[in-house]
DNA sequence: ATGGTGCATGTTTAC
DNA sequence: TAAACATGCACCATG
C-alpha cells in the first residue's frame, strides 16, 4: 500500500508506522485504522471490528457499539464467538453483537489506494501486504491493479511506463504513483468505476488472479505474483504475496532467489485446475489471532475443508497449522505451540503445569494432551505434552505439518497433518503432479489421503536433500545444524580429520625433493598436502593389495595399485597403469555384486565405527581410523574378518589423541604384517625412512663440526656443549612433561628398531617401558616414523611446510632419538599422560 | 542406566 | 533488538 495519507482532513498522517492493519475481519479482509486519528478504511461484510478498552469494554469502530461484560477483568479477558458475539472469559458471559449494516463503509472513512469502487456499497480490495513491502510495487502490478479496477486512461500510462522501465524493475510505490499522477489525475485514478457491474468486477479479479499465477509461473523473475483479495474471500498466497514484494524490492534479490508462488497454484495450472488452490486462510476468530505469523495460517484447500467437515459430520474451522520441528517430533513427546495460536485458540491457563486438553485426530480418534507453559523470558512458551502417539499414528515427523482446527459448535479441537513433500509445498518452484493427481502436500484430513510419491517414500530428509533454496530455508527450522550433526546419515558429512588423512595428496604445484635413502627415492614436499580422491582398499584372493577408485565422469570402478595417489578429480583417462581400463568405455572392473559386496562391508565398517565412537563418548578414533581402514582393506576380499577393523586403543588416551600409541594400527588381531604395503604401512615405512635419514645426515654434519671443534679452546667447546644440553632440555619440555633423558629415550629407540616394544605402551613412562619388555610389535618402527604425520594430523589449518616442520623438530628427534614426538600442542593437551 | 521434567540458552525472525 | 522458538542439559525419579 505503501506510506498512505489519512483521508482524514484533520489527520493526514503518513507515516506508515501509524497504520495498523489489525483488524482482521471473519469475511478475511482486514480493516485499516490510523492510529493518530483512529479514522479506519475497511472492507468489512459485518462489524466486528472491536476497539478494545480498558475495564472490559469494547467498542465497535465501525457502529460505535460498546459492550460490557459486566465485570472489571482486562481487555484480554474476552474471546470472540463466531458471528458478532463476544464471552468474557472472566465471567463466561457471552454478549451478542448486532452486525451493522452489510456493505456499509465507515463514516467519514475513505478507500485507500488504487481502489475501485462501485459507489458505498461495493467491493473495496484491499492490500493487505505486510508493512515492510508497503513501499514497494512494480509498475506489472500496478498495471494489473489498473487493469483489474478498469480504469482504462491509466492502463495505457501504465503500459508506457513499463515499457520505459526495464524488465522487471520495480520502482517505489510513490514514485510510480507520482509518475502516475503527473500522467493522470489521481482523482482518476481513484474514480469509481460505476459503469461496470459488482460481478463484472469480482472477475475481472478473478481473472487477474489466475493470469499473476500464470506470471509467475512463466516468469522466474516475476514480481508480480500477489493477488488482491476480494471482500469476502480468503486472502490468497499472503506468503507468496510478501515474498513478491520482497522480490520486488531489489532486483539482485529477485535474482538470488526463485520467485516464490503457490505450489498449489503450480499444481493447478499443471493440472488443468484439477486440485483446489492451497493458500493460507486468515485465522479464525479467536483471541489475539490478529497476531497471528501469517506462516501459521491454515492452508487447507476448500476441497479438503469440505472432506473434513463431512467426514466429521461437522463445521470445521480451520485455526492453524505448524511445520514440526526435530523436537516437536522426536521422542521427546511435546510439541511447541506458537504462543500466538495457544493464546488464540486453546483455553487460557495461568499455572505452568496447564491443563489436559482433549483433542481428536481426523478420524475421530480422541487424544489427551497435557496444554501447558514454561516461563520463558518474561514471556511463555506453550507446548503440548504427550503428542508422541498421536504424531507417530498419524506418521508424521519433522518437516511435516500438523493442523490445528475447530469443531463448531462445541468447540472441539481437531488435530490433522499433512506431509512435506520432495518438491511440494516447500519447493515452488518444482511442484510435480502426483500420480493420483493431489497436489503435494495432501493433508491428511480424510484420513485416507497422502502424498504419493514416487519413489515409494520420503523423508525430510529427502526434502533436505533438495538443492532448492527456498526449501532449505524453510527447512532450517527444522534441521539445523545441531540436528544435522546428530543425523546417522549426516555423520557421513562429518569427515573426520583422521578420515581425511586418506586424501592427503601432494599438492599438484609443490615440487618434490627427492631424497635418497637406502637406494631408495623418496618425495618430500615444502607445500603442504591437498585433499585426493577417496579410495576404496581391497586385496584379492591371491593377497595383492589393491585399491578401487571411481571415475568421475562415468561412475566405473577401476582397479589401480594400492601405492597409486589420485587427485581429488580423477577419471578412466587417467587410469595410466592399465591401458585397457583408461576409457570410460570400457566395461567396470569390478562386478555389481562384488561391489555390493565392499559397500556392505565398507557401510558395516562404518558403522561399527561410529558405533564404537559413540559408545566411547564420541571420543575420535584416532589415527587408527586410518589404520583400520587399512586393515579392513586388507580384509576386504574376507568379509567374515572385517571386524578386525575394532582397536584396542590404551585407555588412557584421550579423544582426539594422535599420540604414538594412539595413531597406530591395533596390535594383536588386525595388525599389519611387516611386509604390508598398504597405504598406511607404505607411509609410515616411507617417513621414518625419511626421518632416518635426515637424523644420519645431521649426525654427521655434527660429528664433522665438533671434529672441527676439537682444535678451539676448551671454553667455548663447554659452551656448546651447554647450549646443546639446553637444546635438549626444551626439546623435553617441549614433550609435554616427559622427563625421560636422552639415554632412555635412545634406549627405548634401539628396543623400538628391535621391533619389542608393543603399541599400547607410552614410552615416556618408565613403568610401560619396563611392563613392555616383553612385548613385541611389527610396527614399532612406524610409531618412531610417524612423526611428520602427527604434524600433518595435528595442523589441519595452516600447515607448516613439512621440510621446516622437520628441521624444527630435528633437535628434538636428535635428542629424544625421533621417538613419540610429536608437536606441542597437540599430544600435549591430548595424551598427556600426567594429566590423567 | 535410563527417561522424564523444567529451565536455560542459542538461533531465528519480526519489528 | 526483542520476542519467539528450538533444543540442550542439569536435575531428579525410577528400575
Amino acid at each position: 500500500m505503501g506510506s498512505k495519507n489519512c483521508m482524514n482532513e484533520a489527520c493526514r498522517k503518513t507515516t506508515s508506522s501509524e497504520w495498523k492493519k489489525g483488524w482482521s475481519l471473519k469475511s478475511g479482509g482486514f480493516a485499516t485504522l490510523c492510529y493518530t486519528c483512529g479514522s479506519s478504511y475497511e472492507n468489512s461484510v459485518f462489524c466486528e471490528t472491536f476497539h478494545f478498552k480498558e475495564s472490559g469494554w469494547r467498542e465497535c469502530k465501525i457502529c460505535g457499539k460498546t459492550v460490557h461484560c459486566g465485570c472489571t477483568a482486562s481487555k484480554y479477558l474476552y474471546e470472540y464467538m463466531d458471528f458478532g458475539g463476544i464471552s468474557c472469559l472472566s465471567c463466561a458471559k457471552h454478549l451478542e453483537i448486532q452486525p451493522v449494516q452489510p456493505f456499509m463503509q465507515t463514516p467519514g472513512a475513505l478507500p485507500i489506494g488504487p481502489f475501485m469502487t462501485n459507489g458505498v456499497k461495493d467491493v473495496y480490495p484491499i492490500v493487505t501486504e505486510h508493512k515492510r513491502n508497503d513501499d514497494k510495487f512494480s509498475t506489472e502490478r500496478l498495471l494489473q491493479l489498473t487493469k483489474a479496477v478498469g480504469a482504462n486512461d491509466v492502463i495505457s500510462k501504465l503500459e508506457q511506463l513499463r515499457r520505459e522501465e526495464s524488465m522487471l524493475k520495480t520502482v517505489d510505490t510513490q514514485t510510480c504513483v507520482s509518475n502516475l499522477r503527473q500522467q493522470c489525475s489521481s482523482s482518476a485514478f481513484l474514480k469509481p468505476d460505476i459503469s461496470r457491474p459488482k460481478q463484472e468486477v469480482k472477475d475481472a479479479y478473478e481473472s487477474l488472479s489466475q493470469q499473476s499465477l500464470n506470471f509467475s509461473l512463466a516468469s522466474p523473475l516475476g514480481s508480480s505474483s500477489s493477488v488482491l483479495p476480494l471482500r469476502g474471500e480468503v486472502i490468497e498466497g499472503v506468503e507468496q504475496s510478501k515474498s513478491s514484494f520482497q522480490h520486488g524490492k531489489t532486483t539482485k534479490q529477485a535474482l538470488s532467489k526463485p520467485v516464490k508462488h503457490s505450489p498449489a497454484a503450480s499444481s493447478e495450472t499443471n493440472k488443468g485446475n484439477i486440485a483446489q488452490k492451497r493458500f493460507a486462510r486468515p485465522p479464525a476468530d479467536g483471541r489475539g489471532r490478529t497476531q497471528l505469523l501469517p506462516r501459521y495460517w491454515p492452508k487447507i484447500t476448500d476441497q479438503e475443508l469440505q472432506q473434513l467437515s463431512g467426514d466429521l459430520k461437522s463445521s470445521i474451522v480451520p485455526l492453524f497449522e505448524k511445520i514440526l520441528s526435530a523436537s516437536d517430533a522426536g521422542r521427546i513427546g511435546r510439541l511447541v505451540l506458537p504462543k500466538a495460536c495457544a493464546e488464540a485458540y486453546f483455553p487460557p491457563i495461568n499455572q505452568s503445569e496447564g491443563i489436559p486438553i482433549r483433542i481428536q485426530d481426523i478420524k475421530g480418534k480422541q487424544w489427551t494432551f497435557q496444554f501447558r507453559f514454561w516461563p520463558n523470558n518474561n514471556s511463555r512458551m506453550y507446548v503440548l505434552e504427550g503428542v508422541t502417539p498421536c504424531i507417530q499414528n498419524m506418521q508424521v515427523q519433522a518437516g511435516d505439518i500438523v493442523t490445528f482446527s475447530r469443531i463448531d459448535p462445541g468447540g472441539q479441537l481437531v488435530i490433522g497433518c499433512r506431509k512435506a513433500t520432495n518438491n511440494g509445498e516447500l519447493l515452488d518452484s518444482h511442484a510435480t503432479i502426483l500420480p493420483n493427481g493431489n497436489s503435494p502436500g495432501e493433508t491428511t484430513y480424510s484420513g485416507i489421503t497422502d502424498t504419493l510419491l514416487p519413489t515409494g517414500g520420503r523423508t525430510s530428509d529427502d526434502s533436505m536433500q533438495q538443492s532448492n533454496p527456498v526449501s532449505e530455508k524453510k527447512l532450517r527450522n527444522i534441521k539445523n545444524k545441531r540436528l544435522l550433526m546428530h543425523n546417522d546419515d549426516a555423520v557421513e558429512l562429518r569427515i573426520t580429520w583422521e578420515e581425511a588423512q586418506e586424501l592427503l595428496r601432494p599438492s599438484p604445484a609443490a615440487k618434490p625433493t627427492i631424497v635418497l635413502v637406502e637406494d631408495l627415492e623418496f618425495e618430500e614436499f615444502d607445500e603442504p598436502p591437498i585433499f585426493g580422491k577417496r579410495t576404496i582398499f581391497t586385496s584379492r584372493l591371491s593377497g595383492e593389495q589393491e585399491q578401487l577408485a571411481q571415475c568421475d565422469i562415468c561412475s566405473k570402478w577401476r582397479r589401480l595399485p594400492v601405492h597409486a595417489l589420485l587427485s581429488a578429480k580423477w577419471t578412466c583417462s587417467d587410469n595410466i597403469w592399465d591401458s585397457n581400463r583408461c576409457s570410460c568405455s570400457a566395461a567396470d572392473d569390478i562386478s555389481p555384486q562384488d561391489l555390493e559386496a565392499l559397500f556392505t562391508s565398507n557401510n558395516e565398517f562404518k558403522k561399527r565405527r561410529i558405533s564404537d565412537n559413540v559408545s566411547k563418548e564420541g571420543e575420535p578414533s584416532g589415527l587408527d581410523a586410518l589404520a583400520t581402514i587399512a586393515v579392513l582393506g586388507d580384509n576386504m576380499g574376507d568379509m567374515g574378518e572385517s571386524s578386525a577393523g575394532a582397536t584396542t586403543r590404551h585407555p588412557r588416551h584421550r579423544p582426539g589423541c594422535s599420540c604414538i600409541v594412539c595413531i597406530q594400527p591395533p596390535s594383536g588381531k588386525g595388525k599389519h604384517e611387516p611386509t604390508c604395503k598398504c597405504n598406511v604401512c607404505s607411509t609410515v615405512k616411507r617417513r621414518f625412512k625419511t626421518l632416518m635419514m635426515r637424523k644420519k645426515k645431521r649426525q654427521s654434519e655434527r660429528e664433522a663440526e665438533l671434529a672441527q671443534e676439537k682444535d678451539k679452546p676448551a671454553l667455548a667447546k663447554i659452551c656448546f656443549e651447554k647450549e646443546e644440553e639446553k637444546v635438549a632440555g626444551n626439546a623435553l619440555l617441549n614433550m609435554n612433561h616427559h622427563q625421560e633423558n636422552e639415554d632412555g629415550n635412545r634406549m627405548h629407540l634401539e628396543e623400538a628398531k628391535k621391533g619389542r616394544l608393543d603399541l599400547n605402551c607410552d614410552p615416556y613412562r618408565e613403568e610401560d617401558v619396563i611392563a613392555e619388555e616383553d612385548g613385541t610389535s611389527l610396527t614399532t618402527l612406524m610409531n618412531v616414523a610417524t612423526l611428520p604425520f602427527d604434524m600433518f594430523l595435528g595442523k589441519p589449518n595452516g600447515w607448516p611446510s613439512l621440510e621446516a616442520s622437520v628441521s624444527k623438530k630435528e633437535d628434538n628427534l636428535d635428542n629424544v632419538a625421533g621417538e613419540g614426538a610429536v608437536l606441542p600442542g597437540v599430544s600435549g593437551q591430548e595424551c598427556n599422560p600426567e594429566d590423567e
